[in-house]
DNA sequence: CTAGCCCTCCGTATTTATACTGACTGAAGA
DNA sequence: TCTTCAGTCAGTATAAATACGGAGGGCTAG
């Protein structure tokens, strides 16, 4: 079988620069490229091809997950295997449903890096039972889990978390203190939380604002 | 001059895995261990001391700056790096603080982390001028930042962001309601807040909650 | 021992938030 | 076309928060 062509996508050059030297050492594989951003992965991608692409979620504009979904569409033959330090069950499974082939921990060993590459340039899936663990856990979650926000609402939470007052907010956005209200309203529902400060708080830590 | 004595600490493998494939192409650097936590760590450092750590401020237990902390007073003639992904002012700081000969983001290339750790073998500091600004800028926000919470107010916080009512907190804290709103006050006016809202996020962002 | 902070508590008045119920429009999608 | 949903607005009533301006006891560090 000829050589798996991967390319390196992390905004942190350093991060780049050792996976690349880790993987050099491996003669089945072959490095054809590395990016810092979305945009550079398009790019090269659209250079040349690659079997694996291993892909960071924190990246400046695009992120990692979304980027996937977008490069999915265009060459659906490309697998992607997600590297994060982002053990977080809402990342597993944004990354399955964008069609992530595999997901790692930046903590994991060289071994099982190759072992995902070469299952996942197969057609393989590759997770491992700590991730799948994560997806699961998330998923029981996912049932009585929220909905989201609209753009209107996150407006005026956007507002409501800088300390403005219903009033100050509704002439702010040029409607009346009552819809400013329904929209406060409905958001506590939609997050089940009982007042506007652990609205607030639900909020802060889903990086809502 | 001899080689220079490298210990990389950091709870990712494959980043210490990375760094090492990648400091090993250098003949003066002699990779002498490496350690996923500060415990780790500590060990390595009572068998033998190296001329230059490189340290990840995120790790499990211990975190990296306190480490530097500890490890300074025991090992004054070793010289720390920060090694990590946050370019956070805050971070900067306190990095100087407990001693950290230098601060790198993990986003720096390959020259830099040499030349940052060759300098600071020497006795030198790196810092170069995107980190320095940070701290600069941290600097500066420090005169106009917050007072620490108590202990009770922190117990209040905890509670509203929990959504209970000033009514519920201060019975089940055996205090009257005005303490409660006394405390809430007092929080509002420390982070100079407006209101409950703006309060939580602010304590949400500083992850008091 | 004094200054400063923490924790506690009080009154009054005004402004806001919340609960409950309900309804209209327009746009987008099944 | 019919449904769904976001966005808008309404009334009434109660609960809660916020702005004022004090005050005393306890503990600690300079």
């Amino acid at each position: 079988m000829s050589k798996i062509k991967i390319i390196v996508a992390d905004d942190h050059q350093l991060f780049r620069e050792g996976i690349i030297a880790l993987l050099a050492k491996n003669d089945s594989l072959d490095i054809i490229g590395e990016a810092a951003s979305a945009n550079e992965l398009f790019e090269l991608m659209d250079k040349s091809v690659p079997h694996v692409v291993l892909m960071d979620i924190s990246m400046p504009e695009t992120n990692g997950l979304d980027a996937i979904k977008v490069a999915k569409d265009k060459y659906p033959e490309c697998k992607f295997i997600v590297l994060t330090m982002h053990a977080e069950g809402q990342y597993v499974v944004k990354a399955v449903r964008n069609g992530a082939f595999g997901y790692l921990i930046k903590n994991a060993d060289e071994n099982e890096l190759i072992a995902a590459i070469e299952a996942v340039a197969l057609g393989k899936k590759y997770f491992n039972s700590e991730i799948s663990q994560l997806m699961i856990g998330n998923m029981a979650l996912e049932g009585e889990s929220h909905k989201k926000l609209s753009d209107r609402e996150m407006e005026v939470l956007e507002l409501v978390s800088e300390g403005r007052t219903t009033k100050e907010i509704a002439d702010q956005l040029f409607v009346s203190a009552r819809t400013v209200d329904t929209h406060r309203v409905n958001m506590m529902k939609k997050l089940s939380v009982q007042n506007t400060a652990e609205l607030i708080k639900k909020a802060a830590h889903l990086k809502l604002i």
